[in-house]
RNA sequence: GGGCCCGUGGGGUAGCUUGGUAUCCUUGUAGCUUCGGGAGCUAUUGACUCCGGUUCAAAUCCGGGCGGGCCCA
């Protein structure tokens, strides 16, 4: 199957054939998550809880069941999410008095008890998150960890003294989001979502957007800052040093399983999954070439090396299936398994261990006396490359163009006055999505696309995955 | 939001037009054999998406549900 003339395809193929996900449970867009993609899952939310627990957030976990009376408190968010919410009208044989929204997030599930947990300045920053499962009823067509209707992810909810305060906590969030990206191989853009495709009640949004293979942006992430939008309609008051009663200025951050589609996406090739070591629920996989008669020598070879790689907990397998060595090359290329070790009777002879990049096809041989580092040092660069090359696609993704004619299937670059009006022009006419400008400080100096007044903003826009 | 297409063993398919015995590949299982890039042989398990209609008879025709895919907005 070829990932570049064909992406979509290529996609649903190498997510069944990687075992990483069974669609066939019978409620669209609500998937299993099969084992091998689980551990990759489950390494992505270990680094998570690693990263949160490391500043200062505690992990909590609310229930998925939010009354209506409390989902509806906030305006702007209700607007956003009612036609996407699945509802618990009924228990039993009774019909419910208040009904039940199942989470499409977890804002007005936490918010009353933030009300109750936050008194005084000296609570604050209340810094929590957890790993749930969220449901958005998707009325699109959905598509494994892209566009599901049940949603695996992290979200993060802080409360803090000032709005300075608030700010800086979305600086710490782009530094969780640099070390996830170095661990994940992940480029992303940071993009201000405009007024109109921010977060419901949010004050602002920064959307997190890595570059697809047909040239589409994938949000895989967003940290919102909301100001006292949430904390007035919850009532999240605190009284500070002078005895006043002030409402608490708050943020979000979240990630999903759409982590693991990006990863698919980016790294992928027409053999299969390539995944980054440190998410690859399998590092190595030793494969023993035996060959008539020597058997016995090579498998007690195999055990010995898996034992120490095991030993300095590197993910190691050692596959003693019944197969013909090719057909398992074949199987762990697929998996994306990024080093494959090939013991031999030639290997044992020199005291080698042959090995095989899955990122590059590189080969080679390591000494058995220093396999374990030589693992990890193998290891340590396929990362590197993996994320160099992620981030010279994602910046090769982006054209800045200067007209509407002729558009290339990448992400545009361009300016843009930014008024909502050429904001909408620009949507509806060109059928691309506005998402957003840099919200780090980027040098451009032209003139808006749409109405040609002079503009030193760059704005991002890209057809929607 | 609109349009088009599809649903047959675990996966991929033939059969459907013209109603009557379900094809092939792959996978799984057992055994033999083999092993530095998808080996071979033998035996064997396993299927017409669901509901309703038409009919002596439905995988096949009609309607609907559920599920899947592609394109456009």
């Amino acid at each position: 199957m070829e990932k570049d003339t064909n992406f979509n395809e290529w996609y649903n193929d190498i997510v069944e054939k990687a075992g990483l996900s069974d669609k066939r449970y019978p409620i669209k867009g609500m998937n299993v998550w099969t084992p091998y993609g689980w551990k990759i899952m489950r390494q992505i939310d270990t680094f998570i809880r690693r990263e949160l627990d490391g500043t200062g957030h505690d992990e909590v976990c609310f229930p998925l069941l939010i009354p209506e009376t409390e989902f509806k408190k906030e305006k702007e968010h209700i607007k956003g999410f009612d036609s996407e919410v699945y509802w618990v009208t009924h228990a039993g044989l009774n019909e419910l008095d208040v009904r039940l929204v199942v989470r499409p997030t977890s804002e007005t599930a936490m918010y009353p008890m933030f009300s109750l947990w936050v008194r005084s300045h000296t609570d604050l920053p209340l810094k929590v998150y957890q790993i749930v499962n969220t449901f958005r009823y998707e009325t699109k067509q959905t598509r494994s960890f892209i566009r599901v209707r049940e949603i695996h992810f992290f979200e993060s909810h802080t409360c803090h003294v000032s709005e300075e305060d608030a700010q800086s906590q979305v600086e710490e969030d782009f530094g969780i989001l640099e070390r996830l990206s170095k661990e994940l191989c992940l480029p992303y853009s940071l993009l201000m979502r405009t007024e109109w495709d921010k977060f419901p009640g949010a004050h602002y949004t920064v959307g997190l957007d890595t570059a697809m293979p047909n040239g589409r942006m994938l949000q895989i992430g967003s940290i919102h800052h909301y100001r006292t939008n949430f904390s007035i309609p919850y009532n999240i008051t605190y009284e500070n040093e002078a005895g006043e009663h002030v409402h608490a200025h708050q943020t979000t951050y979240g990630m999903s399983e759409r982590l693991v589609g990006a990863i698919i996406g980016v790294h992928g090739d027409d053999k299969g999954l390539v995944l980054p070591p440190p998410v690859a629920p399998i590092q190595a996989v030793i494969i023993p070439i035996i060959s008539k008669g020597n058997a016995d020598v090579v498998m007690e070879e195999a055990r010995k090396i898996e034992k120490k790689l095991n030993e300095a907990r590197i993910r190691v397998k050692l596959d003693d299936r019944d197969e013909r060595p090719g057909s398992k090359f074949f199987d762990w290329e697929i998996k994306g398994v990024p080093l494959r070790l090939e013991i031999g009777t030639r290997d044992i002879e020199k005291e080698a261990v042959s090995f095989v990049r899955r990122d590059d096809g590189g080969k080679g041989t390591i000494a058995t006396g220093s396999i374990v580092e030589g693992v990890r040092l193998i290891l340590g660069v396929i990362r590197k490359d993996m994320y160099d090359r992620a981030w010279e696609k994602q910046r090769s993704n982006v054209a800045t163009i200067t007209s509407l004619k002729d558009l290339p299937e990448k992400t545009l670059r361009f300016g843009w006055c930014g008024s909502e009006e050429c904001g909408h022009r620009f949507e509806d006419e060109n059928e691309l999505k506005l998402l957003g400008t840099p919200y780090e400080h980027e040098e451009f100096d032209g003139t808006c696309i749409i109405c040609g007044k002079h503009t030193n903003k760059a704005a991002y826009a890209s057809r929607s995955m």
